[in-house]
DNA sequence: ACAAAATTTTACCATATGGTCAAAGATTAC
DNA sequence: GTAATCTTTGACCATATGGTAAAATTTTGT
């Protein structure tokens, strides 16, 4: 009995019911850009619009026209971000050789934190200060882990992998994978020259594979 | 030919060069402890002065006439933190067993993120933000780890732990036990129940040992 | 072409925030 | 005890910040 779907003679504020434009859909993108690299570097509170819409090349009235709040903004990032952060999770096969499936996981890890940095500095404020905005999408978090949990453990009882907490292993891999990327800034300078180009990511890989394909390997 | 060490006729503002009074240190402990928990978890940006002041039971100009800016007040703590952090590396001994030091080095850092996690979450922010207040620092820990990876590289050399990246060495021990204290939030929620008191430490020690002494033990 | 809708701008506002100042109140040294 | 010094407070200030209102401009559907 409420408005349909599609009918409503607009809402003035435009991300309400309607489809969205050309415009909408382009400026959109060009805020959540902007605001990625604001939001990454600063946090929430040490973000500020002004700073998200000069990065945008719009006026601060103009940004609030397409995202109502700051808080606005952050969310849908947030949102957009988790899911391209789980699939690596979600992509380990319990029917795969086990070694090699930890090894592809976390090989697709460093991958994004090689090319989605701002993404998980992004992530890592959030939780850094305490998750407040983001309780609910941790608990989708939960039952996947808990879900692949059971796989790790399965190859552990059928003598396919060392035996370990699955959990703890998780969040190893989560640590040096995003460590890559949040704690870049650290790694540059203790790296010097040799942290200059990409390669700290192959040196990287090729350690991790030889630290957890022989720390994982069943003892004979 | 400037006024000497000790002599000068007082400086109004307290942290001159003369001697601290008693007051002078109950307070300035007072503020920095209170401190420390407002920027660990809202970051540089994300503290005030005002919520600082709050929490140490002073008011704010009371607060000013012991630290004249709030990025003093943070410089302190980062000093502070620094020497801390950096022990357990300073400790990694060249005579010692290869496996035992590694395995005391990660014991230790782990002890730190379990004593002392508004102290990681800290540093954790700071360097998240591209480290801007404290990039000289960071050369002195660069200086400790060229000297520290030397050992791992003749430990490798020796066969006496299994061939590997020293500084991604070290770079995963760093990831993996700070993760304990930064990402807390998040690995609570993911442990559930059994994330509820300090196990996850003991446990997580448990994992580490073994990836570890397995991962790097020499190959035959 | 032109009305309706969507977009952008200009001018604001209330509050928060880092920091100052001068005077009042406590301590300390002698 | 008292002068000199140190500590605390209350009243401020300039600027930054999140957000709003309404008019002006542009785009879109027909």
């Amino acid at each position: 009995m409420t408005a349909p779907k599609t009918a409503s003679p607009s809402k003035s504020r435009s991300q309400a019911t309607r489809k969205r434009t050309r415009i909408q859909r382009e400026k959109q993108d060009l805020i959540l850009e902007a605001a990625l690299d604001v939001f990454s570097s600063h946090g929430f509170r040490g973000a500020t619009i002004d700073q998200i819409a000069d990065k945008a090349g719009l006026s601060k009235p103009n940004l609030l026209y397409y995202f109502r709040t700051k808080e606005a903004i952050h969310r849908q990032l947030i949102d957009r971000l988790l899911d391209n952060w789980l699939e690596p999770l979600r992509k380990i096969d319990p029917n795969g050789d086990p070694l090699s499936e930890i090894q592809s996981y976390i090989r697709r890890k460093l991958e994004l934190a090689r090319d989605f940095p701002r993404e998980s500095r992004l992530f890592a404020n959030e939780i850094l200060q305490g998750a407040p905005r983001i309780r609910e999408e941790l608990h989708d978090l939960r039952d996947l882990v808990d879900e692949k949990s059971k796989i790790i453990a399965s190859w552990t009882r059928d003598g396919r992998i060392a035996p370990c907490d699955p959990k703890h292993l998780f969040f190893s891999i989560w640590a040096i994978t995003q460590h890559y990327a949040d704690f870049d800034a650290q790694i540059r300078v203790v790296l010097g020259r040799a942290g200059e180009g990409e390669g700290r990511f192959e040196d990287a890989a090729r350690f991790l594979d030889q630290l957890y394909v022989s720390g994982l390997r069943p003892q004979t």
